[in-house]
DNA sequence: TTGCAATTCAAACAGATGTTTGATACACTT
DNA sequence: AAGTGTATCAAACATCTGTTTGAATTGCAA
């Protein structure tokens, strides 16, 4: 694209390789337009490589999908919210961490990624349920227990659990509607904390009540 | 495709028009595939149509998506929950009636397109999001209203919405990896009844509890 | 420099997609 | 029977898709 490709430094920008910023724009289009939707051509173009680099550097279009997969980032999701003591406040940290990884992910394209993935099976969906989202369950499930002091049966933990990822995760979800239904809701750092205020305490009262405290 | 079309009644499907089948198998394929990921050609080989009647009968593709999007079927939801008379008993109708709607939904692709509309935002998403879950919002609103005894600021009972949408929302949305997760989860008509009642006691909990009730 | 392998590139390829076309069949009126 | 407008069809069209190709460029060692 450039007329004179002479070895300036220029914009600086992109420094990485080839390799490595076709994973970063890949992130970002998959995450806007999901497997299907996102076109090589449009990564390629983002990243400023040709577009035969995809499969060079990568085996095509799904193996470049999973390479933008990895999912270490995210995993520190738990460990991060364990700091606290009492399984009330490991959960306050729990959804409020989930929160602003869900909420700030409109910015940074991998877990923006893994919550699509979350709603649309891709080929990678059994290594991310897997290896992601299963311990996620599992620990917010211990917490569960935990607060409900053992008097919830397996299958009222289960669904306690998914009454808190479904808070959490309707936020991003339904982001492009209500984004319509309320134009003047704007989701920065002090609405996200007051949500996450929020969920907890009525998710502590559900769970709470459900256990017959 | 047939080699003999002689008139022939034969298997007596599709007795409807061209214009209805062509709905009716659109509404299956756009479930399906979302909106991008559907085809003219797949919509018109399970309506048994030629390709250019979705241009002759719509006009083109999205046309026919929109045609496909009647919201009626879907806004009795409202009234279907009306009978009871307190709003506990009315929130706990609707979240029955919804969670009834979205797990179906498997079965039933019309309010499988809306749910799907919900997270992939398409040309139709304006009209869905006024039209459709705008009415749904200010209802549940009502109710959150009226259970909390007027004890919550605007935000907060947005928020108590949200909650109540998510927790519901989850259950189709996040069908697919729950699967993964507990294979041996099924949702019939018993575990959607069970679900809807944990839902609702999780939920009068919580609003209650942020009601300082 | 020379040689060699890795990398990048423009161009082309093969297939799928939404749309258009022109002919044909049908139902109904005059 | 001739006319008329609707509906259907196979085929073609233009565009976009992921992928491949073969030549050009680069980086580096001998």
């Amino acid at each position: 694209m450039n007329p004179s490709p002479v070895n300036q430094p220029a914009h600086t920008e992109l420094p990485e390789s080839t390799r490595d910023r076709l994973i970063a724009s890949a992130r970002e289009v998959f995450a806007e337009s999901g497997f299907k939707g996102a076109t090589i051509r449009e990564i390629c173009r983002r990243a400023e490589v040709n577009v035969a680099a995809v499969n060079y550097h990568f085996n095509g279009k799904e193996a470049l999908f999973m390479a933008a997969l990895e999912l270490e980032p995210l995993e520190n999701l738990i460990g991060q919210a364990d700091a606290a003591t009492n399984a009330e406040d490991r959960l306050a940290g729990f959804i409020r961490e989930f929160l602003i990884r869900l909420m700030e992910g409109y910015c940074t394209p991998h877990s923006q990624l893994i919550m699509r993935e979350l709603l649309e099976p891709s080929p990678a969906l059994d290594s991310i349920a897997s290896e992601f989202i299963a311990p996620l369950h599992e620990h917010l499930a211990g917490l569960v227990r935990e607060i409900a002091g053992g008097r919830l049966t397996d299958d009222a933990v289960r669904r306690c659990v998914f009454s808190v990822f479904g808070q959490c995760s309707y936020y991003r979800n339904s982001r492009e509607m209500n984004r319509r239904i309320y134009p003047a809701l704007d989701y920065d750092a002090a609405e996200i904390e007051a949500t996450a205020l929020q969920i907890t305490e009525f998710s502590l009262a559900g769970i709470r009540k459900l256990a017959g405290k």
